[in-house]
DNA sequence: CGGGGGTTTGAGTCCGTTCAAAATACGTGG
DNA sequence: CCACGTATTTTGAACGGACTCAAACCCCCG
């Protein structure tokens, strides 16, 4: 269990994750009203940010770190539906009404987030209207991304799945890149990666093994190598149209 | 192949599902923009909407039916994201984004459908902020479908996501009640059915029958009876926690 | 009466899970 | 810095659910 990790130091207008933030449109006088409203927190890894089934106050804003945003079943598992990264915003669902999380946000790698009362989101949209279709906005790009997780999870193997989520973790997490082949630094345990594609541990370590063993990446920690871009894209490809 | 279904006679002013849509905030002079720019039609049971990667010109409205939203694989199979109620809007993406449709809409049961161009919808919502707001709700809520379709897709069986179904069904199609025993005319092919919880016609098929053998309910071509829901609600139960 | 789509049934297979145990990595205190 | 205890990851064997392919059936319509 990780210990908090406090200090609170952070000015909206300075800010470099802002600006990929909803509240790139705001003036400089929303912008004080922001910065006065927010409380920041810098949170290590394992922390939590809220809990499925609290009462949710307000949004979180993440401006440094990587959020996994997790789901439990009856049976105590938990999927992972989706990764937030610096920029995203969370808990925009309680600016509209009083229900309570239906997911839980929990800290994968530390960083610094902020938090904004409803109220004072629900003034700032008033003021600057934009606001509230910045985030229509993400909830639409959020649904997309949801349904799509519907559709691969009915119709794709684990194996294409876990390729796919290679493909995506890449685009943010590659350490280096050339002529096809690529290394990259998983910011998932492998218990994470199961829960982001929907499978046990087990199975998890077995499609790790299989990948190996066709020698379409080598695994390592969380090191990951990959020679042959082509070899990944055609296992999608292969398990997708034939 | 359905032959189109003809006339244009619709009227936002006493348009009775109206009040339970987005536009029921507007005010007379609004409500006069919006009568005068959409274009109203009624539309056979198996008629398109639109199509999945055609470029989406506006929004729909629906004023009575029963949409299918629809999204295929590269097998051809597809499956159901989600069913559209009066009083749902289909495609209110276009509003934000020039993205092409990712889905595509049928009609399951005939009605009448309103479409609203992009351009009218921009200027209402900027006449009328809260409107935006409104479509931020429903993107919401969808969000929360589908992120429950997720998980329900990976945590639980066919059987038990179809006696989900089936509860979700009961709400709004449900014929008679009594003391726990109901009846309910399903709106939905055998096919369509399979489709909403991701599962093949032959598994739905198998599915339909084991319930029949436990005595959980009878099936006679579209008609559904359930004598004790009891029964129904136990196999969520066990099939989750136990 | 003869299609033709949808639905059902059957047999066989495979993927992913389950349960259990071994192996490895990790953090903590000695 | 090493030893230890714990948590994570890996491996194995066996099971089972859902899919595949195929054929039969059914019902509606022309």
């Amino acid at each position: 269990m990780p210990r908090k990790a406090a200090a609170d130091q952070s000015n909206c207008f300075t800010c470099q994750t802002r600006k990929r933030t909803e509240w790139c449109i705001l003036d400089d006088e929303d912008l004080t009203i922001l910065d006065r409203a927010k409380k920041s927190r810098e949170h290590l890894p394992g922390e939590l940010i809220f809990n499925e089934g609290e009462a949710c106050a307000g949004i979180y804003c993440i401006e440094s770190g990587l959020i996994g945003v997790r789901r439990f079943d009856a049976h105590g598992n938990s999927i992972l539906l989706r990764l937030a990264y610096p920029g995203d915003t969370l808990g925009y669902r309680s600016v509209l009404t009083e229900e309570k999380h239906r997911v839980g946000a929990e800290m994968l790698q530390g960083g610094r987030v902020c938090f904004v009362d409803r109220g004072t989101v629900r003034a700032l949209i008033g003021r600057t209207p934009a606001l509230g279709l910045r985030f229509l906005r993400r909830a639409t790009r959020e649904l997309d991304a949801a349904e799509e997780k519907v559709l691969s999870g009915t119709t794709m193997s684990i194996r294409a799945r876990f390729v796919h989520l290679l493909l995506v973790l890449k685009e943010r997490f590659a350490t280096s890149m050339e002529d096809g082949a690529f290394a990259l630094e998983l910011p998932l345990s492998r218990q994470d990666l199961a829960a982001m594609i929907g499978a046990r541990p087990e199975s998890m370590s077995r499609t790790i093994k299989s990948l190996e063993d066709d020698g379409i990446a080598r695994f390592s920690g969380r090191t990951v190598h990959v020679p042959r871009l082509d070899a990944l894209l055609d296992e999608i490809e292969l398990g997708e149209d034939q």
